[in-house]
DNA sequence: AACTGTAATTTTGAATTCATAATTTAGTCA
DNA sequence: TGACTAAATTATGAATTCAAAATTACAGTT
């Protein structure tokens, strides 16, 4: 593979957290299905490492969720439930709120061109109907209020509760409805953002957060998947 | 026939499990110190295990903050300072507000009870002054109203990070005026959770936590920590 | 065929071994 | 003495090995 240059001159992770980015990658892309079993061997053949480090990183991947470990049984793929999308977004929505209100009182002025800019390209993704590209930019955008929060522990405790829902927001395809309602708030939290607006952009990003949860579980629900 | 039965039903950790919780005991307590390096040898040949698990364990005990692991440089104690005291409270603020509202919602008139008759013995506890069983049955009380949230990552969210706080709250003595305050603010909670009111308990408990912070920036002020 | 108990195989848990990077120590020279 | 270099030592990263548990395969009985 050409990796060997690129990783070569940057200065190389370790194994093990390199590992953690992988795993967490095919859990999230689909790669690796919800519910089955994920034995250390295969994982091992795959990236052509050996167990002790793939081993490390599940212990991690799984204290984060997405993997389940049992005692001498090995790691599961942990389902993704209706129950478990009920019980992280809510989370994540007093989070995002938190960063809204956090970034309104730190932000720059430099920080909120860039966001606009950003916000700019997410509405040309959504014109031309890229979800893809959409999806992109959106997270860029959520990660700039985020850091404009300045709260790395925040940061986070998002960015891990994020990653369990974001192969739910993979799969899920948004309707035209809710996705042109989200262009909607979008535009808001801009909007308040600029103003630096911190409760009002906090209620927006939580309300932000309740449309994502109900498109996510109502898709989940017309895939048939359980509570 | 093997024995299946009595001796079986406690099911015995894994070593790596054990070992992260011991390592965290050790860090909250203070007996490891913030800001000194961890040898893994040394680690190993206080619990008589081999590195393997160790590493195993330091790794999640890193990815939940309380120590750093530097590349081929190994493991440090995360020093506690006032900056993340000042991140993490406001996110356990939020979070132990979202359980209040979702506790309100879902909580039982026995759970009430069982509160209430913790609540008891926290005053009773307050009034005899007796610190270590104060905080003992304060946390009791808040890890109730988790549980009637009905929200396992809710639950498993705030005790990690308030793992973290836990070793300023070990170590920082409460103020005469704070502890009053605090025990206050605990009978607003118990009256608002029994009458079920979601918002005035959120907004009690977030009080109650900004409080708590403050409390602990000033004693760790007072100590000459950094920020 | 279904069930049960047992042996063989596979998989995981943990210790050991080997490789490599970081740190310490020793020693040289100005 | 002090600063710099190089060897020696130590600690960490990762692979391998050994042990124990779980799964599978299979034979015998009903």
């Amino acid at each position: 593979m050409t990796e060997n240059s690129a990783i070569r001159t940057i200065p190389r992770k370790s194994l093990h957290e390199e590992l953690v980015d992988r795993l967490q990658m095919l859990i999230i892309t689909g790669e690796l299905q919800p519910g089955t079993k994920v034995p250390e061997k295969d994982l091992c053949a795959q990236f052509g490492v050996s167990r002790t480090p793939m081993r490390e990183a599940l212990k991690v991947v799984a204290s984060d969720g997405l993997v389940r470990l049992e005692q001498n049984r090995g790691a599961w793929v942990s389902p993704l439930t209706i129950s478990e999308v009920e019980e992280v977004f809510p989370i994540l929505g007093v989070l995002e709120a938190l960063s809204g209100e956090l970034a309104c009182q730190n932000i720059t002025d430099d920080e909120i061109a860039a966001v606009r800019a950003l916000h700019a390209q997410m509405i040309s993704s959504y014109e031309a109907r890229d979800l893809e590209a959409y999806f992109s930019v959106n997270q860029k955008i959520h990660r700039a209020i985020l850091k404009a929060a300045r709260n790395d522990t925040l940061t986070a405790s998002c960015q891990a509760l994020s990653l369990r829902m974001q192969r739910a927001r993979y799969l899920a395809n948004m309707s035209d409805e809710r996705w042109a309602a989200a262009v909607q708030e979008h535009e808001k939290i801009m909007e308040y953002l600029a103003l630096r607006d911190g409760k009002q952009l906090a209620r927006t990003l939580l309300a932000h957060m309740r449309g994502k949860q109900a498109s996510v579980t109502k898709w989940l629900q017309s895939q048939g998947v359980q509570a």
